[in-house]
DNA sequence: CCACACATGTAAATTGTTACATGATTGA
DNA sequence: TCAATCATGTAACAATTTACATGTGTGG
């Protein structure tokens, strides 16, 4: 799956602007996919070229014209059918737990301050931007989400509950661990032979 | 971080043939990073060019030499550098989630389809590969994992077990509004102005 | 007989990020 | 005064995946 038909996606939920679907897709979509301006952008010109969404041009006074885009017909059935035809892929890349992996090569107080920044990171995720979020969608006026859209928000802090209870009880023992075998004289244990062990 | 940094890491492990990096990756490292032969053997000639590795050839019959690469005192020390100057950045991206966010969209049955795939794919991991990896370490003969592989490797468990225990606990009841949804005469239910909510 | 494991590598295509270019307004 | 918000867009660069190229041996 492409920006293109995430573009699609969120403008199937209303009419908006490229810097909107930026920040659309910041608030609900930051924790299982990201899209930046240069992906944008050319995505939703492509769209235009192909006909699957309609641009409105708003003249602005001291910034660039703003330019509206709302889906149409054709736009809603190409979603539907990419939709249909994606395979439901989840992929994960992670320096934070590479780095956790190869740990025993940091520095103790660089991993320190690398699990004291998750932790951080993923606090203020939860109990701010999600928290907001949730409640903002409560509100009196707007729309009910959609159950799929529920689904895809919970699972987000599910998933970041477990982490972050996970790195959060893990943390001290692990610091005290790399810290002893930093300090007693057996460095260079030979940690090798792993790929092998099946043999 | 790329995959050269990466693959510099796992030979930190043992000396080992691109072959088998890929495989070690596959293991150890399949839901945190991933990497294909068209990154790790570019990657692989560009550490032998830095010195970072040494490339002892063994010939073979009937299929290409055997390279086995060994990490050189410089490439630990780049490794080490490489990993202290890292930041550890954690990213998701979620075609599975992207669809469910959507799933009003989607023919329910292929949202069935969808949702099972998933509990199956991650039933696998967790109950076969990763059952198998652990079991493995902990056979006789085989070096201690260090601290932070059993971190990266717990992380992994832990947030997968929640992933599936969550997407089962919430089929049914998606399924079911989704269904309900799609037969009720309100499929045209104007969905838009999320964006405009605070307004 | 077909698929898979073994084994290396290249090239094209895809896809995306980062940085740049432009510039007014508003709030701390 | 400095940073952030609003607003669009391009171009260079980075990184990776996919498919291709080549070929044998083994097991179902």
């Amino acid at each position: 799956m492409d920006t293109r038909t995430l573009c699609l996606g969120v403008l199937s939920l209303g009419e908006m602007s490229g810097y909107d679907i930026k920040k659309c897709l910041e608030v609900s979509f930051r924790h299982f996919f990201q899209a930046s301006y240069g992906s944008i952008y050319p995505a939703l010109a492509e769209l235009a070229r192909q006909g699957y969404v309609r641009v409105r041009t708003i003249a602005q006074e001291g910034r660039p014209d703003k330019k509206i885009y709302s889906i149409t017909p054709a736009g809603l059935e190409a979603l539907r059918n990419e939709l249909a035809g994606t395979e439901p892929r989840h992929r994960v890349r992670s320096e934070f737990l590479v780095l956790m992996f190869f740990a025993h090569h940091l520095p103790p107080e660089r991993l320190a301050e690398v699990l004291e920044e998750m932790i951080g990171r993923w606090e203020r995720i939860l109990f701010e931007d999600l928290a907001a979020f949730e409640q903002q969608s409560a509100a009196p006026g707007v729309g009910e989400l959609e159950p799929g859209m529920r689904f895809a928000l919970g699972f987000g802090r599910t998933v970041l509950s477990a982490a972050l209870a996970y790195v959060k009880r893990q943390r001290p023992g692990l610091l005290r661990e790399i810290a002893a075998s930093g300090k007693d004289p057996a460095p260079a244990r030979p940690l090798a032979d792993i790929a092998d062990a099946g043999d």
